[in-house]
DNA sequence: CATGAATGAGCTTTCATTCAT
DNA sequence: AATGAATGAAAGCTCATTCAT
């Protein structure tokens, strides 16, 4: 896999400018409005700060739900690449591993709507999960081969971390926003192999 | 603080037995209805399957907010009584503040409505979580008088995490029952003193 | 089958009174909006015009469809009581069928929700068809008793020829109305044993 | 009248060759859509099968109904050509009116939107009906001159029959396929001078 | 006091029609 | 002249809350 399987997608060239540009409105308004809101929100809302009416939405996204869909995997999509991008700019393979969970937890700070989803599905459309199921392998292999993690941890540990991290960076947003690095730290320590007592 | 305090409500007196009745069965139900759907329920499910009717419902909680934060306090006051009266009959330090944990998240296996609390404010009803502070400040502290406990560690650290693996727990509790485990193991031993470097 | 089974509901015992004429309202209402512009009108106007919010619409009929074919139900039941009443009273079998059909016709005048719903499905809920086809068929039983019944015609074929006359009654409802008695009259002698040929 | 006056149109002067083309494919593709699924049809499904923008449609259509007005009357246009030809060739005048119907029905069997269109406008048109009637009107002086018509059979009545054998050709489509023939069997025979009793 | 029917604003979605490209 | 994206006013339906019985 590489990064420029996710760069910015490509123009369809059949596709007229302006609904490119629509599309891309409306994601970006949706993207706003559901980490504010969640996913609950009003589509109506989404129209509206997106500039464009209801039929316009629904031409996009035919359902609501692969509107929020959208939303989070290309959020995520985005998110994972930056993150990876740097941990594979990072020659300590801990550092790499620390450093990809940081900006990724970072970026998603306060966002409504991706901690719901972890609630509801277990993680965003699986194409998505599917990706960071992979960076994460990949992070985790590098540290295993070097000796720096505890044995027996497995990718879907860090990956079920991930999520319940997102959580607390959500949680803390507003009151205590950055304590969540804390936790972050805690938990990495918890995964080095300094500890070395098998796992449940 | 003594465990006394968060017996079963005293019955008001001047009040009808029926009265107190209904409420009782207004909350288990919710309780039920809430963990398994979330809060977005319909609260006519609630009142069905608690035999009451909708006025009957509205007396006891004047909003459906307020029934939801009265389950959500009410459970997790049960929950901490268990886990806190276990971990007071532990001697050694960190095993009560590891069995503390593990009886509180495992009580809370798969509840919606409880993740979904933490999301939205931060925890239930401060009331509730002053209280859940206070436990977790004495387990910490007897962990740290003994030494074993990493330097630095605050309760919010400690709270932070328990709600970050409510997460864990409700993503897991139908695919993988059980993973969170692993990942409460991971924690914790970051958190033990064996880890010495300093908090960011 | 008597026509006490048709007699008005029995109102429900444990039912409140207000919901069973807030019931009739809406039932009235709908007869009345769904004749006059088909069935694809807003639910709302019925709602509007039975003084009821949208809930209690829903709360009564949960479809849309529902309404509707209960609307079409009674009063085709209405209809068909009062036109077998009728006919039961006449002593020639003749004049019971012609007068059967000329007064279920006449009281469909510009129905249009009672035309297109035979358009759609062939009739309106079985239920009712099937007291349609037994009213019929008894007719039919007692002219081919009496000799004056075209051989080989059957209940199919009247229930057939009511539908399509529906239709007639309705199309000139405005610009001639009663012109579909002449239809009527001309059908229904072809249907005399005056006319002996083998139908196809 | 003569039947050169219903040919296909004549291609408009200053007409590009690509609009006819296109004109063409809209009607055409119209004409199955709105028979299929009745005049409710998404407008949408009619440009897809059309192989047509909404644009171009709208350029030859300003209005859904009067696309559908036109597809209705090209269609009666026609079948009554059809229907025409075949019974100016028969010797028989009764046989003629017969066939006429015969082929007139047989030709729309199953096409939602044409009863539709009885229903609500009292047949598609006026042109399109000037020319039923008109037609109608031959066959049936005919008849009459030849003494096979019931006295006081009126255009107006076959006009009506047509439009209500239109529904039972309808509902019968699908589960009694030519059952319709039956009951055309006997209205016309109704109609025969045989059946001489004055209509209302 | 209990009941559950009533309320109505609000939600997601559809579709005839217009308009920028 | 053709295209199909954009529009936005409904439409069907839901649900927290109130109120008559």
């Amino acid at each position: 896999m590489t990064l420029a399987d996710h760069a910015a997608p490509a123009p369809r060239p059949g596709r007229r400018a302006d609904a490119e540009r629509n599309r891309a409105a409306i994601i970006e308004a949706a993207t706003v409005v559901f980490a504010e809101c969640g996913g609950g929100v009003d589509v109506r809302e989404i129209a509206r700060r997106s500039g464009v009416g209801m039929g316009t939405l629904y031409r996009h996204f035919p359902t609501k739900d692969e509107l929020l869909a959208t939303v989070l995997e290309q959020q995520l999509d985005t998110w994972l690449t930056d993150a990876y991008r740097q941990a594979v700019a990072t020659e300590d393979p801990w550092r790499a591993l620390t450093g990809f969970f940081e900006q990724l937890l970072g970026n998603q700070a306060g966002n409504r709507a991706v901690v719901e989803s972890y609630t509801a599905t277990g993680g965003p459309g699986s194409a998505c999960v599917q990706r960071c199921y992979a960076l994460i392998d990949q992070l985790r292999v590098r540290c295993a081969d070097a000796g720096v993690l505890r044995p027996g941890v497995t990718t879907d540990d860090l990956f079920l971390l991930s999520g319940a991290l997102s959580q607390a960076v959500l949680t803390t947003a507003e009151s205590h926003p950055g304590q969540w690095r804390r936790l972050l730290r805690i938990s990495l320590d918890g995964l080095s192999s300094r500890n070395a007592e098998p796992l449940p």
